[in-house]
DNA sequence: ATTAATACTCGGAATGATTCTCACTTTAGA
DNA sequence: TCTAAAGTGAGAATCATTCCGAGTATTAAT
């Protein structure tokens, strides 16, 4: 699964570039709409394949969104995240990531822990002052 | 969202019951097996909407398992989740939950922070003793 | 108990994100 | 340059989940 013979590629380079680009986490189609600006005939497979590939090479996560779609980060460095119930949207979070909950989580057990995720969640400050009723509990 | 008129429903009620008999956090198929011994004419229809309004009355909680399917915790303490990368299994942790994530995440914020989730990855204790050479970076 | 209103069920079709297939193209090393 | 292997585009296939329409069950009021 690592061990692989990967040859360059001007698409999966660009998509690269274009995840570090943006703070978004934007979604696969997202990136496939701005790539396919440069390369017309971008096929939304090769988007797909290829953040498959950088997933592989360790150089992006997948960031699981609810069971419609999955967002992409390409920053590697351990963080947390803050996600929208009402629109979506997916924010860094400024906290220190305590790393005390892997070592917790694997104190006398025979698992091998190799990371954790902590997601906030609730309503970003612009659905937060329009939403002036919170609505129930949905995760 | 939440002030719907509902009936009563064996289906929904055995379903309740069937996730809250099991530690196995479920997926939407293997409750539907489970319950069609039961309701030999179930429609997976009627397991996934039915999950729905449990998830609206606050029963049950949705755990997004990557991208592929979700399952289902009825236990609706706050509580951590570890999810092994190989055989996909979920486990409870016994760590206690750390409240003081949700207020730093909304502090200074225009947030409002109703709820927040940690998830530890790995490999479970039997893939942990087979698989001698864990795999890399897969999240 | 009957009835009316409406939530619920089933089955199957529709949706939508993701993955796969395959013929052709590009890359990288000899 | 030549060749093997990885990459690409187009579209089909997959698969979890949602939607729809016609008939059924539940509830509250008569």
């Amino acid at each position: 699964m690592a061990e692989q013979n990967y040859k360059r590629s001007r698409q999966r380079e660009r998509l690269l570039e274009l995840l570090r680009s943006t703070k978004e986490h934007p979604t696969a189609s997202w990136l496939y709409d701005r790539l396919k600006i440069e390369f017309p005939a971008l096929s939304l497979g090769t988007v797909y394949r290829n953040l498959g590939v950088l997933r592989d090479q360790g150089l992006l996560r997948v960031l699981a969104a609810g069971s419609t779609f999955d967002r992409f980060d390409a920053d590697m460095r351990t963080h947390y995240h803050f996600m929208c119930e009402r629109c979506g949207a997916v924010e860094d979070l400024a906290l220190d990531p305590d790393l005390g909950i892997e070592q917790r989580a694997a104190q006398c057990s025979g698992r091998i822990v190799t990371g954790h995720r902590v997601e906030v969640f609730g309503f970003c400050e612009a659905c937060a002052s329009k939403e002036s009723r919170p609505i129930g509990p949905s995760q």
